[in-house]
DNA sequence: ATAGAAATCTAAAACGTTTTAGATTTCTAT
DNA sequence: ATAGAAATCTAAAACGTTTTAGATTTCTAT
């Protein structure tokens, strides 16, 4: 039974209304009795109760994420790294970080949005793997719920976002394959709804524009942001008429897959086919041989989005949108010099 | 202004009490009552204050996980599969999941459990990366707060836990080396204190003294979990006087630093000497060359964690201790035949 | 010593539920 | 029609805080 404010005032002879002034450090509390209550509240080891706290002060101090769930996930470092972040960022406030996952897109992912909405859960979510014209951001903004995202899609209100530079990193990424002799560049990528999937895609197209190079629509395979759609659609390029000799991945994880498949294949790699990712994650560096990436501070932007959902909450004033530029790590996966 | 149970009592001409007892399916509401409730409660989409509800009932519908923070996680893949393993079942009770971080062993540590178990944020915890006597579990046991455990630290009371069989893994994937030919095998360990450590370490020692090849003690290295650790400690290695021509690490992370520090040294891998490491990260997979390891299924095991600690909550028999038996994937960092 | 101001304390209400104990309504058997 | 039982509903208390509005105490200046 742990110790409740009614203890603490008993104990100090004191109305339960004191107490809970001195410990919120009201001005109109003797500095006498403000120590011996905080002594007190210490040395009892008295935290407040919280569901009692957020019923009357009308606030959770805790936000929100949702995992997508139902999506092989289990690969990707990323959400290790970007929970974490959250998860640091949190105890500095401090806000409690409530997880919970939900099929994307599907009626359940709507059921948990409203439902932690409605029962006050948390003051706040962060979003990520932002969808083009994403219903929660809409939802999200019609209850005036606070939240922020990773990625920003356009719409007809504002909010609060950080946002990768993902068009700007692959138009880097392209320049840096032509420069080093590539050709014939393939592209896998993700779910077309996904903005990453978008803006990566774009920037790849307007890359081969710059640098001169065609681009052939045969060679533009989609996936699923998964090891085994890399592999698979590696697989399938060898029937195409014209294969490729770099392949550019949405993400590392697809990238993964794909240098297995052209080890299968018994192909160079770095010499006879470039292969690149996207998020910079550690394994990248692992690979046979060393993979070509973009890297994005995953863990600093997760601390971001919290820091800018904090200000959303308080009311305070922040930047609205962050922007980051990712960092090419050109790796022996892309080494090949002379023109093919 | 969500709506409230008083909204939908005003509305549908009832007392609040009637609302509350007919959408908890009580028997001594008519069924027509009791529809016309539910009805109108999905329709103002009524979803109870939580708060309240859990001021109202003593319990928090939560459970709580503490990442250890401060320590380098961010490459390990391990603690994004076992959060989402934490999430998925703990959606399925449902349970609210609530994360935080604390550094391991600090006094920091014991105020974010202590708070938590007075504050009635959780009504349990899941504790993993357990240390011998830890006292975390100490605590929570003289607390009454119920917990479960990945890893089993013997002590004066019992508690639920998932147990992998470390030692056993170790002995397995010893003989699997000294069977391919090696002959003088390294360790590079982690934290001391750790039963991941010494229970991996134990095995590895058992598996030479059952192999007949010797222990040398300069061959055995501490660590701390990271791949900077294995790569210094390989480095270091060079100038031991006897060699080692295979190193087992304590975990993946480990291993990649070894096979870079390796790499740089132009060592053959796989033949002039073996690597291994220890939890089948998927990056295990695509590494050069691709690692041999003990698969452990961290997903499974943080949903078998969150069963047993519901289990636990809500007084209901399970079993207490759940073994986990690791599964060799032997690979060609280790594909020497020949004996040395 | 005392009026008035300043400093310090507190009673009571409120947050939104659930639950207890009992009230009211409906049904059944005569 | 009616007593008693069964079915259905509800008033009020309670969970543990915070906050409002006002009460009490202490100090200051005469």
């Amino acid at each position: 039974m742990p110790v409740t404010i009614r203890d603490l005032a008993q104990q100090l002879n004191l109305s339960i209304a004191t107490v809970s002034r001195a410990l919120d450090n009201y001005s109109d509390i003797s500095p006498k009795t403000r120590q011996r209550v905080q002594q007190a509240a210490q040395q009892m080891g008295y935290t407040p109760n919280r569901a009692a706290r957020q019923l009357r002060r009308k606030k959770a101090d805790a936000i929100g994420y949702i995992l997508p769930s139902g999506t092989p996930r289990f690969a990707d470092p990323f959400y290790a790294e970007f929970l974490v972040g959250l998860s640091d960022e949190c105890a500095l406030h401090p806000f409690d970080l409530l997880v919970s996952n939900a099929p994307p897109g599907a009626q359940a992912e709507q059921d948990v949005y409203a439902s932690w909405v409605q029962s006050r859960k948390v003051d706040g979510f962060v979003l990520n793997r932002l969808r083009h014209d994403d219903w929660r951001s809409r939802f999200l903004y019609t209850q005036g719920t606070p939240f922020v995202s990773l990625e920003h899609d356009y719409q007809e209100f504002e909010y609060r976002s950080v946002e990768v530079d993902n068009a700007g990193g692959m138009l880097t990424l392209v320049q840096h394959l032509a420069s080093a002799g590539y050709r014939r560049l393939a592209y896998i990528g993700g779910p077309a709804d996904l903005l990453i999937q978008r803006q990566r895609y774009a920037g790849f197209c307007q890359g081969l524009e710059q640098a001169g190079l065609a681009l052939d629509p045969e060679r533009v395979l989609p996936g699923d942001l998964t090891s085994e759609a890399g592999f698979q659609a590696v697989k399938h390029m060898r029937w195409i008429p014209d294969p490729p000799d770099a392949i550019v991945c949405v993400n590392d994880e697809t990238a993964f897959g794909a240098l297995h498949a052209l080890h299968d294949l018994g192909l160079k790699i770095g010499q006879q086919v470039g292969v690149t990712g996207f998020d910079g994650v550690q394994a990248a560096m692992h690979t046979d041989p060393p993979l070509t990436t973009l890297d994005i501070p995953v863990y600093e932007i997760a601390r971001q989005l919290v820091r800018l959902l904090a200000a959303e909450i308080n009311h305070q004033p922040t930047a609205e949108r962050l922007a980051i530029q990712p960092r090419l790590l050109a790796r022996a996966s892309t080494h090949r010099i002379a023109p093919a």
